[in-house]
DNA sequence: TTATTCTTTATTGTCGACAATTAAATGACG
DNA sequence: CGTCATTTAATTGTCGACAATAAAGAATAA
């Protein structure tokens, strides 16, 4: 065996230890990465409508740039599921149909009740101190715009994220965090969900961070699977009406915006 | 190599709605997806060596494509977590520590409990008449070659792999198959698992059949889940002076083998 | 000798052009 | 008039070359 004769491998190995995406500042140093953001921001604020055709000429145009940054950049919409493509034939901006909302929900369940748990498992003090922090705003926020201003923006999502955060895993931070919660997103500008039960949601999410500072792992586990269920059941019945008319009207095209 | 036909689809509409991934016939219509399966599977065969730095020029060269493709391909592994890249600075394979192996099973637990669960919601007879299939195969198998030869190679996963189909969730299903399990046979292959405990996962592995068929939800969800944790206890226990020795061992870094 | 700076070299990022494939438009035929 | 084949247009896939960046090595000064 060689001997290890290069000076240089400690900093470069740290650097691929943080290189696995959770830095502060956000990855803009390759024109790929900057249109991936700009583009993503698009889809989920629905700037980009919902089965919206996307050609590469006309975003190329679009955004000042050739096309390979811009097809690098659709590989990873394309990965987080953003937008879907076919080889060929060219790209959609994904549209969620009730039936893919609903598996969200299931998964959101799965990995969100994971998540309290190893929360509880491992948050530390000042960790907690600054989930009741955002709750805090949240609660003055809400009695300021009363009703039903909760979960429209990232609000909701945000104590979400802070769970997430405090479960001390990677992969399940990079999974819930970076992938689905821009779905979520998406889903919410789509169905311009006025998601309606604020006060509620607001008192689990209350209960949700008792049960992690008293380190009660079980308890955190159950009430945030309760509490992502009982926002699953909620829009199943409130758009249970839009699962018909969904079927009912065409696939009518969404012509392209670009060009 | 014959040539792939290409099973065209008629409607267009339809062609989007499977084009999530999910079809019986891999997709090879392209050079990038060609190299990306042979990355993929060179890479969780342990051909390219956990560590080791990737250059485009050298493997462009070895497979005898243009970069274009290539960094197509790349940017799905990478999307995949099967190599990690840094911009400016080049693309490794990717290796995984003890504490992301443990990650690892922390989200399988979650998301293939969900998975047993919604399988015992939505299989139907003949899913589950196969299900029974694959494990009496996985018995003559285990009855030949007697000792930790179930776990070795794509046995066990079968069988994870039939829940997950079972449970009818797309998102679900991509998730674990299309992305986690990969990660699973990197692991069996770098760690060089010897998973070592056949008879009992065998077991187990029939509970949860019984439970599915028996539309148990409950109970197919909690013994998936201790199946899970077991098989993550058991590699926890059975690796644990690997931890020190991974710290120990210099991050010595495995050469280039490409060009 | 050691640390610093500069040079060199190799790899990645970006671009424009060409080839392959597909979907739409046009025309012929029953 | 409807259906099928052919042509046409546009988009995607692929390629090679150039520019930008970072790592490795050489040279200089302390």
């Amino acid at each position: 065996m060689t001997l290890p004769t290069l000076p240089h491998n400690a900093d470069s190995h740290d650097a691929w230890q943080s290189a696995t995406g959770h830095d502060d500042a956000p990855e803009v140093r390759t024109l790929a990465e900057r249109v991936f953001h700009q583009l993503q921001s698009a889809i989920v604020r629905g700037e980009l409508a919902p089965g919206a055709k996307i050609t590469e000429p006309g975003l190329a145009k679009t955004y000042g740039i050739s096309r390979g940054p811009l097809r690098e950049a659709m590989r990873r919409l394309e990965a987080h599921r953003l937008i879907e493509r076919i080889p060929h034939v060219g790209a959609r901006v994904v549209k969620l149909s009730m039936r893919e909302l609903l598996e969200l929900f299931d998964l959101r369940e799965a990995l969100e009740s994971m998540a309290a748990r190893l929360a509880a498992r491992h948050m530390t003090a000042p960790e907690i101190a600054g989930l009741r922090d955002v709750l805090a705003v949240h609660e003055r926020q809400e009695d300021l715009q009363r009703d039903e201003a909760y979960f429209q923006r990232e609000g909701d999502l945000d104590f979400h994220y802070c769970i997430v955060q405090g479960s001390h895993n990677r992969m399940l931070m990079t999974m819930l965090c970076d992938d689905l919660y821009y779905l979520v997103r998406l889903y919410r500008t789509q169905f311009s969900a006025s998601g309606a039960r604020p006060q509620r949601a607001f008192v689990e999410h209350h209960r949700i961070v008792d049960a992690i500072e008293a380190g009660d792992e079980e308890l955190a586990e159950l009430l945030m699977r309760r509490h992502v269920s009982a926002s699953r059941e909620n829009v199943a019945k409130h758009y249970a009406e839009t699962l018909d008319e969904e079927q009912a009207s065409q696939p009518r095209f969404e012509e392209d915006t670009t060009s």
